[in-house]
RNA sequence: GAGCUCGUAGCUCAGUCGGUAGAGCAACGCACUUUUAAUGCGUGGGUCCUGGGUUCGAUUCCCAGCGAGCUCACCA
């Protein structure tokens, strides 16, 4: 109902009203879907007093109803704004926006053409002394003059002159306003700004008597209103829920969190040069496919209309990959999201992002090199150190160990059974993983529960695979890949009877991937990366949410609609 | 899916051994031309998550629901 509403205003299609109704955000935000005077209604609100604002509750203004608190008959109104409070304040914004138009500035201008970023204006005269920008008063220095376009993070009126801090692009910047200097006319526009409200400015540089630097403006730009309270500005927005529910409130709100997402772009941008220099092409495979394959996870389930088609978002690249290198594609990799249909916690969000890449002729102890190569490279082009901390422990990702899993399982559990290797897998699970905080590769899994492995060629219960381990939870997972046509047809079977049997992660069959692999495959490695969980070691972050943007949460609900019917 | 914890002003948090609530920031008004969590004085703002129960009376106690966090299980 929400968003049906706000998608028909959003497209402007939606027509005026014919009769009054309550003063809707649509109304608010796109004056011509309403009457004329709903918005001179609002300019009634002014200079309200205790008895006005209280009358006006519950009474008729210009024979149209305000409904500043009347809940139950404001139903769209209801949805948007929190409380009264956030009602009452986004109408003296506009208020403000119409005092701040009435000055003679655009309410929503179309641009601002600055001469710096704050990130440039900080490079370049961050170190240059008081005594450089200001000169003394028998010899001024030459005026620095710029411009800088920012939100309006603080702000600190004293009579006629005052400060705030403008944020851009993850930067501060402090500017100074004074009314002999913007003039009558830019100082009224000063005090008609509030925390939240984007500004360009125009001046010169100097530093203030405490040493910071500071932009002294000469002419000021309203460039658009926040029309919301802004969170704490000393402790920003800490509730959890609501920093992955309105992340464009903690992206501003929080720079530490804006830094995470800075540096997850990092990231890529450091995989990507890695392997792009090692003459790997970056591919692109179906993330909507009719046979999930590649791993054991429960997909989701989606429809192609015109095909009438059932499919399913992806859980794995894997076969897909693979087919490329069939193809002649020797060394592929992609960066994308995988779904799986399971349950979130700190370390799984149902979308998130894999790194899958594959390279013909090379086994899984070149991918070893490569994997320990890969990290400490990432590590250090994103932090410029390989050291990093994490959930209390300091972790260097250049120094790695590796460990076969029998002889990982040996050391912490003594007189453990070696040549199971279900029973193996198992106490390496519960004993072990969680314990490997430094970076461990551990190779050489047990071939019953490596289906898609190679077997290693002298020793046919294990097979060429290996995981690694940072932080105590598997980042990655890599394998000599199985290209044995036969041998794959076999193993498909085998899933066949353990779904028929029940189990709806078994792999289907997939008779075109045994086709592809009946062209030939080389012998190739391949491994996948778990982005987001690299992520969260490289920026320190304990939960998966706090490094995907926009984390899966049960929608909200709000609670008249939903209540009534409960209780029906 | 299970267990534990939490939900009070826009935000960050107190508090009520059961008698319908406070602070700081934010907002509004006044003062203040080098402040920076500006300052001083004043004002407004709350279905204390929702529903039910116990009670003379529930934001507080009990039950259920909703949402979130953490841990465990499955999974990367």
């Amino acid at each position: 109902m929400r968003t049906a509403a706000q998608a028909q205003s959003a497209s402007g299609s939606r027509p005026a009203p014919d009769h009054a109704k309550p003063l809707s955000f649509a109304a608010i935000f796109h004056p011509s879907a309403a009457v004329d005077s709903d918005r001179a209604s609002l300019m009634v609100i002014h200079n309200r007093t205790k008895v006005a604002k209280r009358s006006m509750r519950s009474t008729d203004i210009l024979g149209l109803r305000i409904h500043c608190s009347s809940r139950k008959e404001s139903r769209v109104s209801e949805w948007v704004f929190e409380s009264e409070f956030e009602r009452n304040l986004f109408a003296l914004r506009q208020e403000k926006l119409e005092a701040i138009a009435a000055l003679g500035q655009s309410r929503y201008p179309n641009h601002y053409r600055a001469t710096h970023t704050i990130f440039a204006v900080r490079a370049q005269w961050n170190e240059v002394s008081g005594e450089a920008l200001n000169g003394t008063p028998e010899q001024p220095a030459p005026r620095v003059e710029i411009s800088v376009a920012g939100r309006i993070m603080a702000i600190r009126a004293q009579g006629k002159a005052g400060f705030a801090t403008l944020q851009q692009g993850g930067e501060r910047l402090q500017i100074y306003v004074r009314q002999d200097a913007v003039g009558e006319a830019g100082y009224a526009l000063y005090k008609l700004l509030d925390m939240g409200d984007h500004v360009g400015v125009t001046g010169y540089l100097f530093r203030t008597r405490t040493g910071e630097l500071t932009i002294h403006v000469e002419s000021l730009t309203f460039l658009a209103k926040a029309m919301l309270a802004l969170p704490e500005k000393y402790h920003g927005l800490s509730d959890v829920e609501l920093r992955y529910r309105q992340r464009y409130v903690d992206l501003f709100a929080n720079l530490d969190s804006r830094e995470v997402f800075v540096k997850r772009a990092k990231i890529l941008r450091a995989i990507r040069r890695f392997f792009d220099s090692r003459d790997y092409l970056e591919v692109e495979t179906p993330m909507m496919q009719p046979i999930a394959g590649g791993a054991a996870a429960r997909p989701f389930v989606t429809h192609h209309n015109a095909l009438d088609l059932d499919l399913y978002l992806r859980i794995a690249p894997e076969l897909y990959l693979k087919r490329l290198v069939v193809g002649g594609l020797d060394r592929v990799y992609e960066i994308n999201r995988n779904f799986r249909n399971e349950g979130v916690s700190t370390q799984h969000n149902p979308e998130f992002t894999m790194l899958e890449f594959y390279q013909a002729y090379a086994n899984y102890h070149d991918l070893m090199d490569l994997t320990e190569e890969l990290i400490a490279q990432v590590a250090q082009e994103v932090n410029g150190t390989t050291v990093v901390e994490f959930n209390g422990h300091t972790i260097d990702m250049a120094q790695w160990q590796r460990l076969t899993m029998a002889e990982a399982v040996r050391r912490a559990v003594p007189g453990a059974d070696l040549h199971d290797g279900k029973a193996l897998y198992a106490l390496f699970e519960q004993h072990v993983e969680h314990t490997l905080i430094q970076p461990t590769l551990i190779y050489d899994y047990p071939t019953e529960v490596s289906p898609l492995s190679k077997a290693k060629p002298d020793d046919p219960a294990h097979v060429e695979r290996f995981e690694f381990f940072i932080g105590g939870f598997e980042i990655g997972n890599a394998f000599s890949e199985l290209n044995d046509p036969v041998e794959q047809r076999r193993r498909f079977e085998q899933q066949l009877a353990a779904r028929e049997a029940g189990d709806d992660e078994a792999h289907q069959m997939d008779e075109d991937y045994v086709r592809a692999l009946s062209y030939g495959l080389p012998p190739t490695g391949g491994e996948g990366i778990g982005i987001d969980r690299l992520t969260m070691l490289l920026t320190g972050s304990r939960s998966i949410r706090d490094v995907i943007l926009f984390p899966l949460l049960r929608p909200e609900k709000h609670n008249d609609a939903q209540s009534g019917e409960a209780t029906a």
